[in-house]
DNA sequence: GAAAAAAGTTGAACGCATTCATTTTTACAG
DNA sequence: CTGTAAAAATGAATGCGTTCAACTTTTTTC
């Protein structure tokens, strides 16, 4: 499958990809995605165009690349949240939601946020959006367990049906952030204030002990 | 402002105007919006592709036309439920949902809507996105109305926060909406379904006489 | 180690939305 | 009507992501 991981042709490979990552991430940090160039790309990867396409199939990758990149770390906090919530239902969940945003721009800026969001719709049967949604509903789960395990503890009203709200909330924080990646001057505090009061309508109606 | 509405001139570009945008949605339909070249738009309206131009700023201009008519349409149907809405919470809820999905595909394809919500998202600073979200304030807004019309006659909890749930309960039909414009084989019923499962869960914990 | 095969590199060419300098048409003053 | 200004139409040129046929380099074979 995966062919062979030394050898000069092998480790000239490996180095090239990095070096073509690494200057694309750096020019989108810079410029933006949509005025980064390919031919920019390449020269500071010191390759030509044909050879770029060779690395990447085209400059949605190197995007999905980096948001990969953000997710995973972004899970693997949350996934620490989830294991040990806080006792209270709207702290425990603030906590999740706090982790997920406080760590949605290290590698990314809003610009490639929205890009990244705005090709996931466009273009539903690209291995882009199926990677970009697989990545979203790994988060989606960690917010349901979560409302799982709350309840399981006797947080969350027995009757509640925590698949269904988990997935409520998911969608809640996604179009928030989606809001907060729109508005470049919007700070993470306004987004998270924006989310909790509606966070707060909810938990009021499902917590036991408040 | 607006110059003359009568004049051989002005006749002349009313007429173009139209059978630009005719021509386009046609296309549109046929081939999807991507796949519409300006090129075919101009000719199948007689015109040159730098009259087109003239008429309209770029390709998503015309889609915006579209999807204005079709919202617009949708809105509509929509005063008309929150008017005299049902008397279950439940039931009055979907109707206006049902309202909004079964007036959503007019005028628009899948692929329009998605290219409409994904250009909305990458360029918040397009006259585009902001006629985009200023219609989807609209809705939202009217979804948060029925609710508050149903807070006030007593079917919801007068303690249940109408405008943050109406905001919430907009965000999922939102992104069930989305889930539905990206999976072409998707069936009105499924998306009703899919949301309606979530909407019980809500109504469940809002709703005083089931 | 030479020849053949395989893998990788390259930049010119292509498609398509959009722009713009030039030409054509319309409106209007005298 | 005619001359002129304003408005509109036109299609060739531009920019940029992506493709592809020709060329180099590396690997394999004997």
């Amino acid at each position: 499958m995966t062919g062979p991981t030394t050898g000069l042709r092998a480790k000239q490979k490996a180095r090239r990809n990095r070096s073509l990552l690494k200057a694309a991430s750096t020019l989108f940090g810079q410029v933006g995605y949509e005025a980064a160039r390919i031919d920019s790309i390449a020269e500071a990867a010191e390759v030509s165009v044909g050879t770029f396409y060779n690395y990447y199939e085209n400059k949605a990758e190197l995007l999905l690349a980096i948001v990969t990149m953000e997710v995973e770390e972004v899970l693997h906090q949350g996934a620490a949240v989830v294991a040990a919530p806080p006792e209270a239902v709207e702290l425990a969940l603030r906590r999740l939601i706090s982790t997920y945003y406080d760590h949605s721009l290290v590698y990314l800026t809003k610009e490639m946020w929205r890009t990244a969001m705005a090709m996931a719709i466009q273009h539903p049967e690209t291995p882009f959006s199926r990677r970009y949604h697989d990545l979203d509903a790994q988060l989606a789960a960690q917010v349901t367990a979560l409302l799982r395990a709350l309840q399981a503890r006797g947080s969350i009203r027995a009757e509640a049906d925590a698949g269904a709200l988990g997935l409520i909330l998911f969608n809640d924080l996604n179009a928030a952030f989606t809001q907060f990646a729109m508005q470049e001057e919007m700070t993470l505090a306004a987004l998270k204030d924006s989310l909790f009061a509606r966070l707060h309508a909810v938990t009021g109606l499902i917590a036991l002990r408040p």
